[in-house]
Parts: C-alpha cells; structure tokens; sequence
DNA sequence: TTAGGGTTAG
C-alpha cells in the first residue's frame, strides 16, 4: 500500500504517510501529488474523521496532524483510517473522471459509480461532478435521484464541489426544494452554494425565498461577489422585488460593485422589470461603462413600459455610440407592449429596416417577433410579407401569424393556415389553439371553431384548460352558447377567465337569468370575481331589465373594491341608463375618479335616450373640453338627440 | 471540478 509515495504496512506508518500528505496538500506542495490521489485520500480522511466539508486546503492544515499521536482525536484518526485502508488500492487512486469516459449512456455512468460503490472503491468528487453533469444535460431526475443515493452512501454529500452540482441539477429539474434539502445539510457553505441557492429560487420565480437565503448568508458572514449579486437581483426583477431589489443596490454600492458592467446591467434590468423605469435609466445613465447586453435591457426594459419612441431612440443613440446591435437587440425592442402604442408602425417599418441592413432579416427569431409586432400594430399584410419571406419556419413563427390573421378578423385565413402547417409537419401546441381561438367573431366562424376543436381532441390537449377557456370563448361569440357550455360544464379545473367567459357568453346570448346564477355559483365555488366578471354580468342586465340586479351587483363590485375600475364604471353607468335610472347613472358618473371615451358616451347616450337633450349637449361639450375625442357612437347619440327634439345644435356638432 | 446580466407566439 503506498501514500504519499511511502509504504505502509503498520498503523504508524500509515499515521506517518497522513503526516507527509498533508504537508504535500499543504500550500505549495500541493501540486506534488497527483491531485486523482490527492483528492481520494482526502475523501478518506474526510469520511472518516471530519464530517465537514473537506477542501484540503481548509480542513487538511499541516498542523491538523502534528500533534502527538498518543493524542485521542488523531489516534482514533489513524484507527478508522486503517480499517478503511484495506479496502485501498491502487485503481481507486486512479483518476475517477477516466472511468467514466468509456461510458456513452447516463445509465453506464450511474451503473459504473454504482460498481464502484459496491467494491468499496474510492469515489471521487470529479467523477459525482461528471455524471451530475450528464444528468444535468439530459434533466434526467430518475437518473439524479439514483447519484445522489451514492453519494449519500460514500459520504460525498458535504463535498462543496458535489453538493454544488446536485443542487444545480436538482434545480434544472424543477426540484427546488430539493436542492434546498442539500443546501441545508451542508455543514460549511461556500459563495457557490450560496449563490446556486440563490439562483435556483431566482430561476424558479421565487424572490422571498431567495431573499431569505441571502439575507442569511449575510447574516453569517458570508460575503456575496458578483455573481451572487447576479442571482439576487434576477429574483427581485418583479413587481414584488422592488422593495429588495433597492436594498441590493445600497449593499452592491457599497460592496464595491459600481463599475462591474454586469452587476450595473442586472441591477437596470431588475429595476425596468419590477417597474421602475425611472430608476433604470438613472443607473444606465450613471454608468461609466457599458456593453451590448446593457444597452438591450435598457431598450427591452423602455419598450416593456411603452415607450416605445424612447426605445428607438436608444436604438440609434447605442449605434451612434459605435455599439453593434445583435439579435437581442432586435428582439427587445420589438416587444408586444411597444408596438400597440399609437403610430407604432412607422418607427416597427424602421427597425425592419434596420434589421435588414444587419441581416437579421434571416434570423428566426428576429422574424418571428416582427410577424408578431406587425400584427400587433394592425399591419397584418406587412406580417403575412415576413411570414411569406422566411425560409425556416417554427412552431412559434406559424403561431404569431395564427394569432395575427385571428386577431385582424381574418379567422378564416388562420384556420387555412392552421391546416397547412400540419400539412408541412409542425405540431400545434397550446399556444396555436389559443392564438386560434382568440379570433374575431366572423361569419361563418362556428364550422371552423368546431375543427379546431376537433384538431385539439385528437392532439390530447382537448381537456387543456387554457384551450377550454379559449373555446368557451370562441363558442359563445361565434353563436353557440350550448358548445360553449358544454366544453364549460366538462372542465374539470376553472379559473376566474373561464367563468368570465361563460357569465359573458350568456350575458351577450340575452341569458340574463342563467348568467346571474353562474355568478352566484362562481362565488360559492368560491372563485373571486374580477373587473371582467362584473362587467360580464352588469351587461346580462340588459336581457333582465331588473334596476335591482344591477344595484346589487353595484353593491358587490364596491364590496369587492372594483367599483373604480373604469370598466365596472362603464358598465355600471350603462346599465343604469338602461334600466331607467338615469340619476344613478349621474351619481355613479360624477363619482368617478377615471373616465374615458366610453364613459362619456354611455353618459350621453343615457341622457339622449331618457330625454335629457340639452343635459346631453352640455355633457358633450365638457367631454370636448376635457381633452376626449367623441367617436361614432358619441356622434350618433348626440345627433339622435338633435333630431327627435329639433335642437338647433346640428351646426355647431 | 462548483454559481452567471438581456432574448420572439398566448
């Protein structure tokens, strides 16, 4: 048997050969041993004796074993070390990571480890890392689950190297409290499994969780680098992160991280993301230095909020400062907010442009976003000419296209579509249902509602509850109230969408009756209504006629907080009008603290069609004043009122 | 050997 380059035959000798080892191990000697040895023997020795984590330099200091050896602790030391010594041999001392290369299959490389196990051979952490590695690529959890067993059994788990990439694959494989389970026994933590901790909540949306661990951290002492300060700030980049988030960035100004380019990057995205624009331009205005990468989160983060003017002139402004757009580039500015923003078209027509230019005109991604923006902005031609023009084409390109036809009253065209790119072998997944059956109600749109629905049947996704939702939906407006409610009365899990498009559905069909006791059963159900679901049923009113229902409903809605959202107002203001009472309509119309054109339309028609001619002009006067543009229907009204009372106001309208 | 800032369909 041979250590350290010595024989050992006795207990003493073996105590001695620990001696040189770990004068070996020690600072600069260390790279004397060849480190598959070196590593196997500090298994050993860490198995055996101290129970922590085991990096050589840590644990193995010279003067662990100088001391005497009639000393307990290190007698005890050399005891169980020679129990385990007979079971050494000069294979095991072989680079683990050797084995493991013959072995093509995950399987192999688990089934190899596991012989080894068996045999008693040292394991060492670069073989777990190896086979962790091809478990991670794969997400095999079967797989994980079976490594981490071994490692349980040869006393590996407190290997910081070890534990690290278990909890990263645990973590890749969506088991985050896994991951938190070898955090947590893990004796000595390193920045590594902080910051793996860290980023695996982050990863999963889960900023409370990692604020705990960070804090943690802190509080024993741990000092997080910029890599740690990534993962925490990727956590808080949501609306509830913000309180953090802003914490982070005192500790990051004072840890010495104001000029790291990706700390400063990650700290304008978590800022754009959680909603504070404003504190997203100050830090990317405050930077000395900047790359691609910040000037994309930048102009992502404007475009997310609606600026979308703001983001192109930071298109150009990046340019004009010598930075080079990439791929990213071109997709953070054409995000779907930005481009349903007023005279979005133009500057859309200018970054296609652009992208041409840069030949990204061929990159799919960058086409997919443009098919979608362009139809997002109303120019479904322009979308259907870079459909058209791609030469690879996936299942999120046939989508958007799907979607745009749809949403731009072409339903027909989509459902061609949507049969053809099964013709040509792409597989629709959810996301094509719904984008299908968000259409437009059209004529004619029922048949192909129904094939659709077929189609999803068939694919197995016919009980999705997405797809349900859609096709309730879609069955109501195009016509068939008893599809609708069939699909509704067979799903098994309901959200708030799918009873608000039912409740809608039959509001719209004229069933006052039947939507007013699907709420009452919504609520029993004991399902929170939303803004959508008042509004549904303040519109079944309309069939009812009943100033009851719609006072009661009313008293929910301000029970419930909705009653200032504009679009319960709305509807509450109409709903008033129609069942006559055209002074509850002005109380709900004055006590507004939001209106838009269509309150102000429900108000004027209210008072034209009550009668209240000269109450409606001056309404639409102030309406004007006020800064809204009447549309048709506010014309229409106001004109009605003209006529039937031969008010001389025509000329002036 | 172990952690890592931005990214298209609904």
């Amino acid at each position: 048997m041979w250590l350290a380059g010595m024989a050992v035959n006795s207990t003493s000798q073996l105590f001695k050969s620990l001696l040189v080892t770990s004068e070996l191990i020690d600072g600069q000697n260390r790279g004397r041993l060849a480190s598959s040895s070196l590593y196997d023997i500090c298994t050993r020795i860490h198995r055996i004796s101290l129970g922590t984590s085991f990096w050589p330099g840590e644990q193995l200091q010279h003067s662990s074993f100088s001391g005497s050896a009639k000393h307990e602790k290190h007698r005890n030391l050399s005891l169980v070390c020679v129990s385990n010594m007979r079971e050494f041999d000069q294979t095991a001392l072989v680079s683990a990571g050797k084995y493991l290369q013959n072995a093509s299959t995950i399987s192999e490389a688990i089934s190899l480890v596991k012989k080894h196990l068996h045999q008693g051979s040292t394991i060492d952490s670069y073989m777990y890392v190896d086979v962790l590695q091809r478990c991670f690529k794969h997400k095999d959890l079967t797989s994980v689950k079976q490594v981490h067993d071994c490692i349980l059994k040869s006393g590996m788990d407190q290997n910081p190297y070890v534990a690290n990439k278990l909890m990263r694959v645990y973590i890749r494989c969506g088991k985050v409290q896994d991951a938190r389970h070898v955090f947590d026994k893990l004796v000595k933590k390193n920045v590594f499994n902080w910051t793996t901790m860290i980023g695996g909540y982050a990863e999963h949306g889960r900023p409370a969780d990692a604020i705990e661990v960070y804090n943690q951290m802190r509080q024993e002492g741990g000092r997080p680098n910029e890599v740690t300060y990534l993962s925490i700030l990727k956590a808080c980049a949501c609306p509830v992160g913000l309180k953090w988030g802003k914490e982070i960035h005192a500790h990051i100004s004072h840890g010495g991280f104001r000029s790291d380019v990706p700390v400063q990057t990650a700290l304008v995205n978590m800022y754009a993301k959680s909603g504070s624009i404003k504190d997203a331009r100050l830090v990317f205005d405050e930077m000395a230095e900047r790359n691609v990468i910040t000037w994309n989160v930048m102009i992502g983060g404007l475009a997310q909020h609606g600026f979308g003017q703001e983001a192109f002139s930071l298109f150009l402004q990046m340019q004009e400062e010598g930075f080079v757009p990439d791929s990213t580039t071109y997709l953070s500015i054409l995000t779907a907010t930005a481009c349903s923003s007023a005279g979005a078209l133009g500057w859309v027509k200018e970054v296609h442009r652009h992208a041409v230019k840069a030949g990204f005109d061929s990159d799919m991604r960058v086409c997919n976003a443009l098919v979608h923006v362009y139809s997002k902005s109303g120019s479904v031609d322009d979308a259907r000419l870079v459909f058209e023009g791609m030469l690879d084409r996936d299942v999120i390109s046939w989508s958007a296209m799907i979607g745009g036809l749809a949403q731009n009253g072409c339903g027909h065209e989509a459902f061609s579509l949507f049969l053809k790119m099964q013709r040509e072998g792409v597989i629709p997944n959810v996301t094509t249902y719904v984008s299908i059956l968000t259409a437009s109600a059209s004529a004619g749109a029922l048949e192909w509602v129904k094939q659709v629905h077929n189609h999803a049947r068939k694919a197995g996704l016919g009980s999705d509850f997405r797809v349900c939702n859609a096709l309730v939906h879609m069955y109501a407006k195009s016509g068939s109230i008893d599809d609708a409610r069939l699909v509704f009365d067979q799903m098994s899990v309901r959200n708030v969408f799918t009873w608000n498009a039912m409740i809608g559905g039959l509001a719209q069909h004229g069933c006052g009756q039947e939507a007013f006791s699907l709420f009452l059963r919504m609520r029993r159900e004991g399902v929170v209504p939303d803004a959508i679901t008042y509004m549904s049923i303040l519109n079944a009113s309309a069939s009812t006629g009943a100033l009851g229902w719609v006072k009661e409903v009313h008293r929910q809605a301000v029970q419930a907080g909705l009653d200032s959202d504009v679009r319960v107002g709305n509807a509450l203001v109409h709903m008033y009008c129609k069942t006559g009472s055209i002074s509850d309509a002005r109380l709900m119309f004055d006590g507004m603290v939001e209106r838009d054109v269509i309150t102000w339309t429900a108000m004027i028609s209210g008072l034209a069609q009550n009668e209240c001619g000269q109450e409606a002009f001056s309404l639409f006067l102030q309406m004007q004043r006020e800064g809204f543009i009447p549309v048709a229907t506010t014309y229409a009204s106001i004109l009605n009122v003209c006529t039937s009372t031969g008010l001389a106001m025509v000329e002036e309208i």
